[in-house]
DNA sequence: TGTACATCAGTGAACGCGCGTTCACTGATGTAC
DNA sequence: TGTACATCAGTGAACGCGCGTTCACTGATGTAC
């Protein structure tokens, strides 16, 4: 059947948002074709009318969560007061909620280590999220520099995604919420200097 | 045919050294069981004479994988001129060598994200290691009590396992080595400075 | 305006493949007598 | 000392399963005439 004019393009981008969220929770590999599939309702089969391969949809859907990670991190700035926008960025990336929901949060955080062994193309797309999260937040920091702003951000936000991967890792409540607390305070106390 | 006395408990070491490495370099869902008894000589049927599951083989490998780790970063230190141990280790850690060998270096990092997703043994084989790493070089953290010094050993570790795993991720060169080596200035003069 | 045809998103059976795991079997050695 | 038997690490065929991907097909709608 015949669809109308928009249609292609509207299941493609359910596809991608149903995908990106996925991929966060379960890892490239965790995620099956036909299973996400049958989450919108579609069959496995009409997957290869949108996309290349599962590779293709990985790439796209690292810049979908991109997207949605850095509308975030923009939200909690604006409601952060006037001077204090880095502190409630880390506040919020270093939350338990941040933790406990690996689906609705930083792609980053989510796929650092397995993006490692993707092909070039797909890390492609992880840099391209990479710097443009940290141009969210560079300004925030002291330097005099925009480049050594985001040489700072770097560092700043490696440190955030290992301690939030960490607290992820373990199996000890208390070590997690101590690994969040401890880094908040750590990073605010590094960054948020007044200079 | 029938083994000699330890040829059993050789063998299954001989395993769990394979697969520490092979886990570390291709994750664990990039691990099959065949062939890495392939790689040992053996067939695959044997496998299951050593060991309960592939799960229990990878908790196990992150054991030896973590002694593995201890052990190097012992011998950073040990080689270090008196009061630069943290130094050296911070150095070693975030070096261009074990960014570009993860199947050799620390499980921590090159596990993180997807340990999150294994069963809570497996998980508590990973704290167990940690807490472990932890001890190994707390005692050159500033700080008055051990619990002090242990949780900026934490906050430290997490800083340095993001800061390997972005590196990793990365496809660009020139980031790679910005992170690694800001990274690295950054942690040094955060954690070593004389207090 | 009416009719014939082209389009193409979506369907679902089928493909080949590799995986973790099971199991009947092998056969050299240790042990019991 | 010699013989019969038990042991059990390792073998390799076979299992069921889920995966990514392909492909002939469907059928409602747009388009050409």
């Amino acid at each position: 059947m015949r669809y109308p004019a928009e249609h292609k393009v509207r299941v493609r981008r359910k596809i991608v948002r149903a995908a990106s969220r996925r991929f966060r929770g379960h890892g490239g590999e965790g995620v099956g074709i036909a299973e996400l599939m049958r989450e919108l309702k579609l069959t496995h089969g009409g997957f290869y009318r949108h996309f290349e391969d599962k590779e293709a949809l990985f790439a796209e859907a690292l810049d979908e969560s991109g997207v949605m990670a850095r509308t975030k991190i923009a939200a909690a700035m604006a409601a952060a007061a006037p001077g204090r926008e880095l502190e409630a960025f880390i506040t919020a990336y270093l939350s338990r909620a941040h933790c406990a929901n690996p689906a609705d949060g930083c792609p980053m955080a989510a796929l650092t280590t397995e993006i490692a062994r993707h092909p070039r193309a797909t890390r492609a797309a992880f840099d391209r999220n990479l710097r443009a999260g940290l141009d969210a937040f560079a300004r925030y920091l002291p330097g005099r520099t925009t480049a050594e702003r985001e040489r700072r951000a770097l560092v700043l936000f490696a440190g955030l995604v290992g301690a939030l991967n960490l607290a992820r890792a373990t199996a000890d409540d208390d070590l997690r919420r101590s690994i969040l607390e401890d880094a908040r305070a750590f990073y605010i106390r590094a960054f948020c200097e007044r200079t």
